[in-house]
DNA sequence: GTGAAAGCGCTAACAC
DNA sequence: GTGTTAGCGCTTTCAC
């Protein structure tokens, strides 16, 4: 009998199940579904057994059934804002990293992801069965009431969900950050350019309030809008009607990238005449057009946190919702400079 | 007996089922289920009633339950090779517009994706049992022997898959029009820093032939990396060894914005000393800052092809690949200018 | 139109 | 240690 390689198994022909595998290996089910599962109960001797045919047959055990019979799907859900927004990309390498040690898979999901099936990504999750769900964008209205499965709230403390835990980078300190370094260079004329989401408001308290104790007033615009067009629009609008200021903070890296283009535009130069300091840290920061200083969130360690937290619940199920505050770090790169004068 | 919200199920009654459906709406389970895929089957008064127990219930169909039974998930998976190529978004919207019809989901892996528990983003979404693949990305070695479901290869003719449709840009065209430009400005000293993968590769011999066609041979540079530091690193050297070039051709986005520092570290100035053109109408291209002149994939359209082409295989199972090629488009921004003197 | 019954491929008690 | 036995919550013939 010729040996069939998996991927020869003709396009048609039935899966293997676990009990095609039992057979194979001489076995019952059940003991294949305990090597499956890594159990220490079986003789070594079997287990090779089982491995063997496993391999012979291409066999992958469906994770429908697991879920069906095991009552946990063994993933988590991650709703993400847009994709767009690449914080969340370290963010999940984080959660990954500590996920991996419990072989627990993750799904992501955009708002817009699946919209024509789904009434919302946190409703495909939920009829998915993940066994948690960590929401990485601001809480839409439905989450108003909590959700039925252990979650946590990531990036935002200033919206909460029912029994969920937070897991963010502390924004308002980070605002202050920039503040200090501002500061410490001797700017005192300072513009920050600000958008609407929790994050950016809480950057701009913490900025705010850094300045205040130095007994300096910034001038603050924007609209809710944080795109580089509106980096730029709300910088020339700034710079228009303040022509004494020498710093901008700008609530994110892509608004920076739009701050710089309107402060040459304005024939000015960063750092020489414009100091600029963005937020995030993102490969625009790194750039060689930009060079931009900028606030780090360190959203691995926030991804981190929020495995963790979901951990805990799975296991222990505590009572009370923790909240986990992530310090950011300053990088400081070439687009900052000391105030001339 | 108080109407009970389904919010208010207290967090570890059981699910309902379809059972607890059928009975407080007084019918049997399979009505339920046929109520539940839209069979027309089904009279008006039942199918409201049964649609009232869902809601009163809260009750929501495990699609594991579902994909065991039914043999079928109705998702499709896509692997992408990175989020932060961001070329993958509108592709994705695309998908969904021609899969929304059919009530499809789709899941999303990139490379590093759950690599803590499944070998690669393949293994996972055929764990998964998805009814079909999107690779978009280049193929890995184990795609060699073709995939166990329907699949299409996107954004990429270079490789194969066997049994797989492909459904791309037309990259060497994108090339094309990209030369052309540059030619039809007067250009003749012409620079192109291109990169490693497939795209970049057609969009090189498509950028050549043009150029050739004119008598025109440009100055290729790059080792295959893609990132806006290589583009640096390359666009430094060509302007180092190869003074009197005047115009840049980048094989992305990404690249160009790396060229633009270089350009702008050398003292010269875009477009007037050196017209500068990108690849891929990335925001980074409509930024203020760089106003970039681009080539345009189209890659909601390749996504709808992409789709279409998955869903004929579902439909009827034609068996020679075929392959859907898209016609870029040129994006004429501020980066690129006449040729002086 | 509607209901009954037989699985889908696993996991998890439990008995041996 | 290993095998047996029930289901998990659906879809889907097939009768009625």
């Amino acid at each position: 009998m010729a040996e069939k390689s998996p991927s020869s198994r003709s396009p048609d022909a039935p899966r293997p199940t676990i009990y095609d595998v039992a057979t194979r290996a001489g076995v019952s089910k059940s003991l294949v579904s305990l090597v499956l599962r890594g159990s220490s109960n079986v003789s070594a001797e079997r287990r090779t057994a089982v491995e063997t045919a496993i391999a012979e047959l291409g066999y992958r055990p469906s994770q429908a059934a697991a879920a069906l019979a095991g009552n946990r799907t063994g993933t988590i859900g991650v709703i993400i804002d847009d994709y767009r927004n690449l914080w969340f990309v370290d963010f999940l390498h984080g959660m990954q990293e500590v996920l991996a040690e419990r072989g627990i898979r993750v799904a992501v999901a955009d708002r817009s992801f699946n919209s024509h099936v789904d009434a919302s990504p946190l409703e495909g999750f939920l009829a998915m069965r993940v066994d948690g769900i960590v929401v990485a964008s601001e809480p839409s209205d439905e989450m108003g009431r909590g959700i039925g499965v252990p979650a946590v709230l990531a990036g935002n403390r200033l919206q909460q969900i029912p029994g969920a835990d937070i897991a963010t980078s502390d924004d308002r300190f980070g605002g202050g950050l920039a503040a200090n370094h501002l500061l410490g260079l001797g700017h005192r004329k300072i513009g920050h350019v600000t958008g609407g989401g929790g994050s950016a408001r809480e950057r701009c308290e913490g900025f705010r309030e850094a300045l205040r104790n130095a007994g300096v007033v910034p001038v603050i615009v924007g609209d809710g809008g944080t795109s580089e067009q509106d980096g730029f629009r709300f910088t020339r609008q700034l710079l228009l009607t303040h022509p004494g200021i020498t710093a901008v903070f700008a609530a994110n890296d892509s608004m920076a990238m739009g701050a710089a283009a309107a402060i040459k535009d304005a024939g000015l130069q960063v750092p020489r005449d414009v100091s600029l300091i963005g937020y995030d840290n993102s490969p625009l920061a790194s750039s060689n057009l930009l060079r931009l200083t900028t606030v780090d969130a360190v959203n691995g360690e926030v991804g981190r946190r929020a495995a963790k937290a979901l951990l805990a619940r799975f296991d222990g199920g505590q009572q009370d919702t923790v909240i986990n505050l992530v310090e950011p770090q300053l990088v400081v790169r070439g687009s900052t400079a000391e105030a001339r004068e």
